[in-house]
DNA sequence: AACGGAAGTGAGAGACCTCTTACATCGACA
DNA sequence: TGTCGATGTAAGAGGTCTCTCACTTCCGTT
């Protein structure tokens, strides 16, 4: 097998990524992980204790990327502020398959890491001030966004080039009508 | 153990519920549903020729037991169609567990079981109807009622005795917002 | 009462997974 | 150049799962 690898723990969060977007949680595992990427299945774990920590890596970064995400699609379009978040959730998920069943999975509650901690944290705190602190609007639109993208991902709409542009617009319209 | 069970059959489909409802469809296993109703792992092969046709037959009970809770739903309030269903949907879905990613999970889809295609035809029947055919308002019902049921399993709202009537409370006037 | 099919059982093959261990190799630096 | 820590590898222990097989037990029928 091909030795190093530039940075295999990154490496290892972006494969997780595809596994996760092409199997869901269900079908994840290390060693397929470290199979797609062509190292042993002993690798990984010169870089995470086991599976829940590169779980929780994978936690953290996702919640990164959404609350990016989110902010973008926010600033891009201030007047829609709720619309443009539960679009944008809808694309991040359908993208990468990590949404909040990955970010805030149940056995990662168990894994010491601060850098989880604080990504999932900056997360909610961006999506509270988008509602104005109003916690019951934010469930609200979260339930939305990821009802929307469940659907997409149970294969509910015929797969098109612009399914999801579709989906991401049903998404932002039915958060603007939760006002 | 213990031998005959009269009716193993449908025993391991109840059971099958379950276990959706504790560990969610990742940790579903034939062995776990022959371990907890005090079988062999070798019985529910009598009765089911492997693991798709169990969850198929399941996928069929929950689709007709779902359809049946959302029209009892709409009868006792008719004047609130969308939100008695979208209510009915997510205690359903909280109580056993098995929700559209159960009744439409995709590798059932290769499983020959006429049953569960008329079951989940009638569900999507039933809900038809409620919208007056309106394809679009079915799909933003379900992605509520989808995502408020996948918010309690993720364990978003505090635990408490009513938190179910609660958020199927939510998710009904987040359903009306629709219309 | 005997028998035959339905419905159990225990044992186990074969697959895959997590994680460990002992060893090999690489790159950086004295 | 030689050493050493970091980062790979191969092998494998131990677990769970799906599904099969040969055998047994139960029960309805004759």
């Amino acid at each position: 097998m091909g030795y190093h690898h530039g940075d295999l723990r990154a490496a290892l969060i972006r494969t997780s990524f595809d596994v996760l977007a092409e199997g869901g949680p269900e079908r994840f595992s290390v060693a397929a992980v470290a199979r797609r990427l062509g190292v042993s299945s002993a690798a990984p774990y010169r870089h995470f204790p086991d599976r829940d920590h590169l779980l929780s890596a994978v936690s953290a970064t996702a919640a990164h990327d959404l609350r990016a995400a989110i902010a973008a699609a926010v600033a891009a379009d201030p007047a829609d502020g709720l619309g443009a978040a539960a679009g944008a959730y809808v694309r991040y998920v359908v993208r990468t398959g990590a949404g909040i069943h990955v970010i805030f999975a149940a056995e990662l509650y168990a894994v010491p890491d601060d850098d989880r901690r604080e990504q999932t944290r900056a997360l909610m705190t961006t999506m509270l001030e988008l509602t104005r602190a109003d916690v019951r609007l934010l469930e609200a639109t979260l339930a939305v966004a990821h009802g929307y993208a469940s659907l997409v991902a149970q294969g509910f709409f015929s797969q098109g080039p612009d399914t999801v542009d579709e989906v991401a617009g049903r998404a932002a319209e039915a958060a603007r009508a939760l006002l």
